[in-house]
DNA sequence: ATGGTAGTGCAACTA
């Protein structure tokens, strides 16, 4: 089972690029962040011309999460399982091939003043809780996506320029860990424990030509799933080119 | 140089 998060910064913008990347990768289950369209802008006649199931959680011009499928999905939640006025569409879970599935799309935060910081640290309790939740009941659980904390240094081109930055700081990481602690692991991790590889890089400064990124996609799934993981790869020739995202696809293979 | 670029959508916000 080949899983892939990948936040395309509006679909309607990437979708040539989403179809020939599909076409070269061949994932079984693609999490998609930052689709930028509602609803009913959704393009699942197209995206089924590719060969996947669709579903969304869109409801404005941001945020925005998808998760495309070669199997039918189930059991399809839009959002949070507890109902919160405040979380925006950045959580679509479906159960597919027996595993609870979650695109996210973690608030950005903007700067440790700005109340959106406040807003990303209780989304990140809010997605612990219901991922504990699932775990509770036996559910096996995978949460993919974009969820904007660099989990360590290691995950940071230079951390000397994010001191004082979001995505580095001590609140988020300790949220970040406090969803490891409920059972869950960074599977491209635990696969490459040492590894300095981004997933993202600024638009700005050229920074990508300059290798100035982060590792803030991630791939959490329950232990006995991530014990199954084999291989990993941050695709880095996808940021390149004709209008990329600046995220890359991040690709998971799981032995059955 | 308190900057830069990209997306949405048409001014200004978000990242």
């Amino acid at each position: 089972m080949r899983v892939v998060t990948w936040n395309v910064n509006s679909l309607r913008a990437r979708m040539d690029r989403l179809a020939s990347w599909l076409k070269y990768a061949d994932p079984d289950i693609v999490c998609l962040q930052e689709t930028k369209v509602q609803d009913s802008g959704f393009p699942y006649e197209e995206i089924a011309a590719m060969g996947y199931h669709s579903v969304h959680y869109g409801v404005s011009q941001w945020n925005g999460v998808a998760i495309l499928s070669k199997r039918v999905p189930e059991e399809v939640q839009i959002g949070f399982l507890e109902p919160w006025d405040a979380q925006e569409a950045r959580i679509v879970t479906a159960r597919i091939d027996g595993i609870s599935i979650s695109s996210v799309y973690v608030p950005n935060g903007r700067s440790l003043e700005d109340a959106h910081y406040i807003f990303k640290l209780e989304w990140l309790k809010r997605l612990e809780l219901e991922i504990s939740a699932r775990l509770s009941r036996g559910e096996s659980v995978l949460i993919a996506g974009d969820f904007n904390v660099a989990p360590q240094d290691l995950d940071v081109w230079d951390p000397e320029e994010f001191v004082g930055a979001t995505h580095v700081s001590p609140a988020e990481r300790r949220a970040l860990e406090a969803i490891y602690q409920v059972g869950l692991l960074d599977v491209f991790r635990r696969i490459y424990p040492d590894q300095r590889i981004y997933t993202w890089w600024d638009f700005r400064r050229g920074a990508f030509h300059k290798g100035q990124g982060l590792r803030i996609d991630l791939v959490l799934a329950d232990l006995d799933l991530a014990a199954r993981a084999v291989w990993g790869l941050m695709d880095r020739e996808a940021r390149k080119g004709e209008k990329p995202s600046d995220h890359a696809p991040v690709i998971i293979d799981f032995q059955s």
